[in-house]
DNA sequence: CCTATTCTTGAGTAAATGTTCAAGAATAGG
DNA sequence: CCTATTCTTGAACATTTACTCAAGAATAGG
């Protein structure tokens, strides 16, 4: 905290680079690579940045990936759900957000969904980095849920059958595909894993 | 290749650990912590062995964890399928299966499937590793369809559903179960997923 | 222009990483 | 007993790692 009233010129050197643009390229880095495998010399590369900038913004690698995971919660997995999820009738919205997770893989496109890469990656000691990863699978979760309820109440979705159970159930079925996704690109094998984890909805 | 015929005491000293307690100690530490998070003072620390011996027996910490990841598969996914998937009536088994997956977990004890975790870890410049996990969850899908045919044959399960699309599906849920169980340790959370997850059978 | 502040540059650092290797101990055939 | 072979020990090694910091550039108020 600076002495106050004594400062006279209080505006310093302004960034020169647009943080989004960094966490983008970022997070294309740890998406591919993964958490530990990522080197600060990779991210430097990536970002085009000097360790001094990354350090003054982001504080540390942890730091920077925080960020990241943030990013990639707001723009990758919101943007889903706002653009394909929580669009159109509850149930036909819920399969063309399974159906858009394995039709549009290109040959060398990222693969598997970032959160739960880190899930599996990270081990019990780095809880930060869990507690916002679960954070972002919450947030997929509830947003599943929100709209089995709706199909609910729209006569499109028993009412016998739990939502809070079926919304799970697509949770981790979305994440084992993401797996499965990050060991072949097999678009059958990820069609099988979307074609049944719909059935216990009709 | 020594020259042959010149030989005279052709034993040399006996290796004076077991090779299966290493990976065992090793499986531990790979498995709490990840393949990256893991280092070599971290595998000499938990098999009590020095980086000599290591690295004769196993060439690399790839080496080493390849042979742990073999050993994974034979030793608990093996004896998983073995004792619980492949008893009993199929769809029984299946339901067993899933559910020792969420009732036996200790406050502190491994969490998620080590192919699980190492699918999501592994980034593509690692075939071998990825090739052997690979390998390892086929093993499993190869089980659950198994026995799926096997409760078509017995009528058990209607040959109007596709049992190559079932076994993918179980296997995906039980990754995600997997996932879900390395966030956090909420029982009703996995019951949930083990649930659904056997609906597409009923 | 001066000064206070903030950002950038990039060489530099201490620690950790995976790995090697020379010296010595155990083993067995000749 | 000698020698060839294999394993063990543990210090040492070259890199890589995440991170720091002093010097300089940009900014803006006085």
């Amino acid at each position: 905290m600076p002495p106050i009233g004594l400062q006279r010129g209080t505006m310093g050197r302004r960034q020169e680079f647009d943080t989004g643009d960094a966490l983008d390229a970022a997070l294309q880095v740890f998406w591919t690579k993964g958490y530990r495998a990522t080197s600060m010399a990779d991210l430097e590369a990536a970002t085009g940045l000097n360790p001094g900038s990354l350090y003054n913004t982001f504080g540390s690698k942890q730091g920077l990936f925080l960020a990241v995971v943030d990013h990639y919660i707001e723009r990758t997995v919101g943007h889903r759900i706002a653009t394909i999820l929580n669009i159109g009738p509850p149930l036909d919205a819920i399969e063309a957000f399974f159906r858009t997770a394995y039709e549009d893989i290109e040959p060398d496109g990222l693969i598997g969904c970032l959160l739960t890469n880190t899930a599996a990656e990270i081990g019990r000691e780095e809880a930060e980095i869990r507690d916002r990863v679960a954070a972002g699978i919450g947030r997929i979760e509830a947003a599943f849920r929100a709209r089995l309820s709706e199909a609910q109440e729209a006569g499109a979705l028993s009412t016998d059958k739990d939502a809070a159970v079926l919304a799970v159930h697509l949770t981790a079925s979305y994440q084992g595909a993401s797996v499965i996704g990050r060991l072949s690109r097999d678009k059958r094998r990820l069609k099988a894993v979307a074609d049944a984890a719909l059935l216990p909805l009709r």
